[in-house]
DNA sequence: GTACGTGCAAACGTTTTGCAGCGGG
DNA sequence: CCCGCTGCAAAACGTTTGCACGTAC
């Protein structure tokens, strides 16, 4: 899936395109990551995942590195941080407004298709605070 | 604030009385928290936040009792268990269907007054999953 | 009496951090 | 060539667990 439309190499300079224009440098394992994530369809990651598919495709890096660059993609809008069990964050590669289904039972995560889902009614943010953004979870069993 | 309107006698009452009713014995520890939680208007607390408040009304609770009671409570349906940050639980003590302003950069957790806002064109739950909650979280900075 | 609850300490898994040194510019 | 930034090991965090003792009924 991952890729599949591309070279490798085309792949790993869109990457690195991607990268530079986040403000990131290209590293060895930024690029790893990048290509992992970025490289097909939108897709829900735990660290953990990221990491053990990172060893899978012979890519050496360390779990607090893993760490770093989500949180890094996070900050820069590449991702976007998911809380929905207490203990581990999921990251989610569609930046877009777009909510969730989350199924406690299987603890799977899947984005809510279309953009059906609308929130009306929403207050002002209290004392002078601005709406950052709006997260709708939706708990299945 | 909590139990103003009561006597401690008449609250501590009503606190055995509604643990019975969920089904737990009334134990010293459990009297104290569910008094702490329940006594007065509604609160949000992490479990850090119950311990350090139970300490200091001079009720000696161990930190995992205090985790074990919130559990508890949240399976009795006296709490509702709210995701907002990693690595920290919210317990809410309105199981109401409401939903939650978070400050980021306080970190305060508050619920959103009234039931102004509606979440509308909620897709059907996939493979025959049904719908437990819908979550609203509204993230400001 | 006894089944259930509690408290402690140690373990757990996830996440963060201090610092040596690499590699992008 | 060199300084900022990266990456890792190690530690810290919130939370859970196993088990001896206490307590409600």
């Amino acid at each position: 899936m991952a890729g599949r439309s591309t070279s490798p190499d085309r792949l790993r300079a869109s990457m690195i395109e991607r990268l530079r224009a986040a403000g990131l440098r290209p590293t060895r394992q930024r690029i790893a990551l990048a290509s992992l994530l970025f490289g097909g369809a939108d897709r829900h990651v735990t660290a953990e995942q990221a990491h053990a598919e990172a060893a899978r495709a012979g890519v050496r890096v360390s779990l607090a590195t893993v760490y770093n660059t989500l949180h890094q993609f996070t900050k820069s809008g590449l991702l976007r941080q998911v809380m929905v069990e207490p203990g581990r964050s999921w990251f989610d590669t569609n930046t877009a407004d777009h909510h969730h289904f989350y199924h406690a039972g299987s603890g799977d995560l899947a984005d809510i298709p279309g953009d059906s889902v609308r929130v009306t009614g929403l207050p002002r943010a209290p004392d002078g605070a601005e709406i950052d953004r709006v997260d709708v979870i939706i708990r299945t069993r």
